[in-house]
DNA sequence: TATGAATGAGAGTTCATTCAT
DNA sequence: AATGAATGAACTCTCATTCAT
């Protein structure tokens, strides 16, 4: 309850402006029972990206496409993952807004994504799906920014959902928007 | 001299760990004499955000496209503005930064520049340069993420240059990983 | 205790005079803990007005004549009310100075006391009790700056006790030097 | 200028709230200059608490009955005397607010002015004017009370003028309410 | 009724954190 | 998912005052 409700409040004020005094008023309990379960401010904060830093990963782990997937085209294999990963997202958004948006190892963990992503960029060039000479780390950077402004413009708030989000983005970084 | 740093200070650590303590003594000034020039620490950064805000809308303004250019196709068009646009986030890193990063009204502008790429875009198709169905807001709002994250992973660390940003940038945005 | 100093304080030296520090210092805690109590500086003098306010409130809301002095003359009662008057700014020095004599709500509430005593005196005029041509603002307001003045000079000096102080000056305002 | 400057700020604001900035900016000029002809906040306040004592004195010492007014009764007298006082502090209200109201020393020149007021009714007593049992010195520090009271809430006001003041105040302190 | 530019000293206030129970 | 009461350390901001010109 407490670290969920911090987390809540991290997310939504980032670390600074969040209080343990605000934590604990909403958890209705004082300021010393938060000592009793976290070292410090910074510790809990920690222990939220690092939560998150797991639930991505096992996410990522877990992210065996499904066999009749598995079968289609590249676009529907990305569009399948890109939208399981805004599902993820969507579903875990204060963990990730503080993992992947106002954390100072965000920066860290964006770039450790945008690796995995060019890896699998690789390897389907490598697998003859595309060839391309654009420097394949700066699409996965592209990419990861994409990820993050989207989750903040438009998933988080409702406006779009995962499918419809994974759908136009996968579009976009796969034909372009001349071929279209 | 103050406001530079300043603005240095925030671009680095963001509004709230930036000490005006810190501030001056790296202008080798006392703090009174920081409110000789300010009136607080809220007014320095809004004006800081001010600053970065006439920059772009300026740099918005005087954008036009160079004769040679203008004659070219699309893609030329769109990264030769990109470029300028990298070159001036490049120009004005600390601004750049809390105006398009570190500050609440980053979201904001963040938006306001996506509308002006997406009118951009519509006039774009509406000269018979492309057609789509993607939705062109979503386009926008990609294209800004990875402007963004770009800058503050590729430009602002010197890992690429606004030219060579600019280049990979429109190739992927218009014609896709595919389509190299 | 702690705002029992602060009215000590403020009553001793005004409100611009008076520091945090040395009220904490006075009750031996340190300056944050005067805030777990108040909200800020203004707010405890705040408070300590409308401490004397309500005070004052109820003294004037209790101050029924006993039946033996009801019976007597016009200048037992008044001199019986002003005994009772002075011993509650006795009672209360502090609170008094503060509300009375060092805030800016002072005038206001001397104001008011001059509004309250006029009316007593227009109801003893229509009692019959006295007739006079005096603007009796103006007679009840002299008594307010009397009041003060005494109370700053001869009671809480120690120079005079409430009955002395009660019995001339009732004598003085009712009969005058020339009657007396 | 800069004096008078002075005296109006300190007479509007008290010594605390006011500020050498503000003076300086009411007299067009800049700090240093102030420096120039004030050795401090404290010597101008002390300087003008002095000008007020001096007015005061010098008007005490040339308060000379008129012959006409000499030769009418205790009443005239008395009254033409108030008229006057009141007269010299609408005339000075800034130095007389400083001297008589909010400066320290005020206490102090409240207390000779009583005592000076006792002299004189003493001297009326000796003259066989009146006789009285009330205390001598509480009469006068009441008349000093009511003065300033008065001042502050009918003079300087505008609501009544000095001449009816001295009026409804002499016949209340000689005659009282009773014999009107 | 000189000034532009600066500062020493200190005020109020906040917040993460802890002691004692 | 214990607490009431307190604090160390730090921060922003203000103001009378002065140096150098």
């Amino acid at each position: 309850m407490l670290l969920e409700i911090a987390a809540q409040q991290f997310a939504l004020h980032g670390f600074h402006k969040t209080k343990i005094s605000e934590i604990v008023k909403e958890a209705n309990v004082t300021q010393p029972t938060f000592y009793l379960y976290f070292k410090s401010k910074d510790a809990v904060f920690q222990e939220l990206i690092q939560v998150f830093k797991e639930k991505l990963y096992n996410h990522v782990a877990h992210s065996k496409l499904p066999a009749d997937v598995a079968k289609e085209g590249l676009l529907s294999r990305i569009a399948y993952g890109l939208s399981r990963l805004f599902e993820f997202f969507k579903q875990n958004e204060n963990v990730a807004r503080i993992g992947f948006v106002v954390s100072e190892e965000a920066k860290d963990i964006k770039v450790q994504m945008a690796l995995k992503i060019e890896e699998n960029l690789i390897e389907e060039v490598e697998n003859g799906y595309f060839t391309t000479d654009i420097n394949l780390n700066l699409v996965a950077t592209t990419m990861v920014g994409a990820i993050e402004h989207l989750s903040i413009t438009k998933l988080w708030t409702g406006v779009h959902s995962p499918e419809e989000l994974a759908q136009d983005f996968t579009s976009l970084f796969l034909c372009g928007l001349k071929n279209n």
